[in-house]
DNA sequence: ATAAATTAACTAAACGGTTAGTTAAACTAT
DNA sequence: ATAGTTTAACTAACCGTTTAGTTAATTTAT
């Protein structure tokens, strides 16, 4: 039994892999309309042209992962857990989406405009959450003095990077794909250790 | 007085700022040819096609960039000099190279096969001395028992991704040009202590 | 020494394949 | 019937690449 899907559902899953797989510039029109088995004209007639399908497609991913990362960010837990929390489903929501970091890179720094309006209002409030917590737990002598910028870029690097300069990385320490992934694995467990050691007073 | 350039040195520069700015697809040979003030022929005159190009504005880059990074990490010093001394310099070769690592990354995700064998060869000798370093640390009973592999990929993660995503952290911060020069320079000074910390036995 | 031959550097123009985008006709469901 | 959906066929423009030819400097032969 096939699974029903209506055809601009379709036609953007198609463009998913399509754009995901070779950037914006990258992609053809005819690959897209050929995965979804359509007729190219079928993309101009639910997409208005190329760029408003790559819009449809980037906005879907962003709006599809930003409120797991909000929650991740939300929930009510003393700091070291907050991070340990954090960290560990971040990385499972980018294993699970693993070329979504270099695609979102690239078109933020080849289009910044795009993205950076929408960031700021949809990350700003739960950043706001996060400085007050690593205010708190300064206050209450449990870590150093840190720049909370600081600490966010730091977290969202160890997360993030891995993925970015996967094929790197694997070349580099020679892994195949299941190194890889025990690799990621164990970085779930000791990336937040690593923080808290770093930023916790003994 | 006009700096005398020879001419594929002149297509060299000019193909740089392009791909840098454009990427492998987005960039246009006549673009390339426009900046450098000569006729696009030129261009299959001196390199072959767009794809010959590329590779050699990507191996000057690398070439460029490697054996900096080579020497910072042959240095001989006591592990937690040698991270400060790595990550200090190696933020401030990135800074004057803004466009390198979004450049690099999109690269190796869309055409692996081309840096991977090399990096390889080139990244594996100055990789080995680090392991031994960390492993004589942790004898020593200076640094808690960690993975260097993981170490390392922290160390490049918090320098590097910054820069990859400097648009991004620049929106949410909102950080103009200088803000984020501020932010990097900072950042020299406390990733080392960062990381020295997360690892360091107390 | 000088005319002829060769080569390097360069240009203008166009080729040919590709690709985003259009049109108009046909099919389908209500 | 009619509005929404799909298709095949088409166009116009773009872009990497080639070609055919120019110019000026260097080399070779006499």
């Amino acid at each position: 039994m096939e699974k029903e899907q209506s055809t601009d559902q379709l036609i953007l899953q198609s463009a998913r892999d399509t754009f995901m797989k070779s950037g914006l510039q990258g992609a053809r029109m005819q690959e897209i309309a050929d995965k979804a088995n359509i007729n190219k004209a079928m993309l101009y007639y639910y997409y208005r042209s190329k760029e408003e399908l790559f819009k449809a497609v980037f906005m879907q991913e962003i709006y599809k992962v930003m409120p797991k990362i909000s929650e991740l960010l939300a929930v009510d837990l003393p700091l070291f857990e907050k991070i340990r929390y954090f960290v560990e489903n971040y990385i499972d929501i980018i294993k699970h989406n693993k070329h979504m970091p270099i695609f979102v890179l690239t078109e933020i720094n080849q289009n910044p405009d795009r993205i950076v309006s929408f960031a700021r209002e949809n990350v700003m409030t739960f950043f706001h959450v996060f400085v007050k917590d690593v205010d708190k737990a300064h206050k209450d002598g449990l870590i150093i003095k840190i720049e909370p910028q600081q600490l966010i870029v730091n977290m969202l690097a160890m997360c993030l990077f891995p993925f970015a300069a996967r094929p790197m990385v694997k070349g580099i320490f020679g892994m195949d794909e299941n190194n890889f992934d025990d690799f990621i694995d164990q970085r779930k467990k000791e990336v937040p250790e690593f923080i808290i050691n770093a930023i916790k007073v003994k």
